[in-house]
DNA sequence: GGTCTTCGGACTCTAATTTG
DNA sequence: CAAATTAGAGTCCGAAGACC
């Protein structure tokens, strides 16, 4: 028997006639007319090679076929019902699911740990952050490659959502004692220094130099580096500073690296550093992923920019 | 390879007929 | 007489062929 061209409606059918005793009964709860039920007895008859109900007087009355069969399609039936409820109706305390979430750079630190807090309270779901090329962001997220993406506005088609989070503050970090760098740090100050820049990404500038190219202006970046504890340890140790966001890894602005925390000179040119939450839209009504979007919206949005 | 049209099979319906 | 079955018509959908 090819079970590929068998109508399973037709077991929806048999388990309908079989509990009611009757066509017209049956006909009535699955809302179809009594000789719809009739022609799909039919069926079942030519596809079982077996009479399956036989009347008697005002009921059906099952064969021993019949009888044999119902038990094993009513549990398959209850089974296939049980598992469509679990995928319309999003338990995420119950739910087994990997989601991938998207980051260009080394952004893990601020948000990882208050969302996985989240994520192991309420949910079953794992997680999985992964960089990626900034010119990949679409096609990774409609290959299921990335379900979620978090970034700078970029520029994307209609097939992808996205949604505005927070906006960043940038501080400067230097050592403390450091030689030319202190409060009331100005722009020319700024240019003159030796700066880390942290970034996953191998080439390309930063929209900070992008911005600081477009005036006539730069700044010398002797280490790019993907880890922004590191980074901080490496201003603590040496001359050289760093730009970051505010609350972006707020350990590096704590002891024990005791580094200064400036504000950005007046008139560095900071473009608005808006974050931005990407998604499919064939992922746009997948609960799970809907679920950490909420949590990551929460997680994100308290944070004081 | 993609799109459109045609054809045939399967399904459901109403109405009529048959059965117990 | 109530319920099941049959007959005929309409509709839907997939397969196959034509066309670009």
């Amino acid at each position: 028997m090819n079970t590929a061209r068998i109508d399973l409606n037709l077991l929806v059918v048999f388990e309908a006639i079989y509990t009611e005793g009757s066509v017209t009964r049956a006909s009535a709860r699955l809302n179809l007319t009594q000789p719809a039920i009739s022609h799909a007895l039919g069926r079942l008859r030519t596809l079982f090679g077996d009479p399956l109900f036989t009347r008697q007087g005002h009921a059906m009355v099952p064969t021993p076929m019949a009888r044999s069969i119902v038990e094993p399609i009513a549990s398959s039936l209850r089974t296939l019902d049980g598992t469509l409820s679990r995928a319309f109706s999003f338990d995420p305390g119950k739910a087994q699911r990997i989601l991938t979430v998207g980051l260009p750079g080394g952004e893990e630190s601020s948000f990882l740990p208050p969302l996985m807090r989240r994520v192991l309270e309420a949910s079953c779901i794992d997680l999985v952050t992964v960089s990626y090329d900034r010119a990949q962001l679409e096609s990774r997220l409609a290959s299921g490659k990335m379900d979620l993406a978090l970034d700078i506005l970029l520029p994307h088609s209609t097939q992808v959502l996205h949604q505005p989070l927070v906006v960043e503050q940038r501080v400067v970090l230097a050592r403390k004692d450091h030689p030319t760098v202190g409060p009331g740090l100005d722009l020319e100050t700024y240019l003159a220094q030796q700066h880390i820049h942290v970034t996953s990404i191998r080439q390309g500038d930063s929209l900070l130099d992008t911005e600081l190219s477009r005036l006539g202006m730069q700044r010398r970046i002797r280490l790019r580096c993907q880890d922004y504890l590191a980074a901080c340890r490496i201003v603590a140790e040496t001359d050289l500073i760093l730009t970051m966001p505010a609350e972006l890894a707020p350990e590096c602005l704590a002891a024990p690296y005791d580094n200064q925390v400036l504000p950005p000179p007046v008139g560095l040119p900071l473009p608005g550093m808006e974050l931005y939450l990407y998604w499919h839209g064939s992922a746009d009504g997948d609960p799970a992923n809907r679920w950490l979007r909420e949590q990551l919206a929460q997680v994100l949005a308290p944070m004081p920019r």
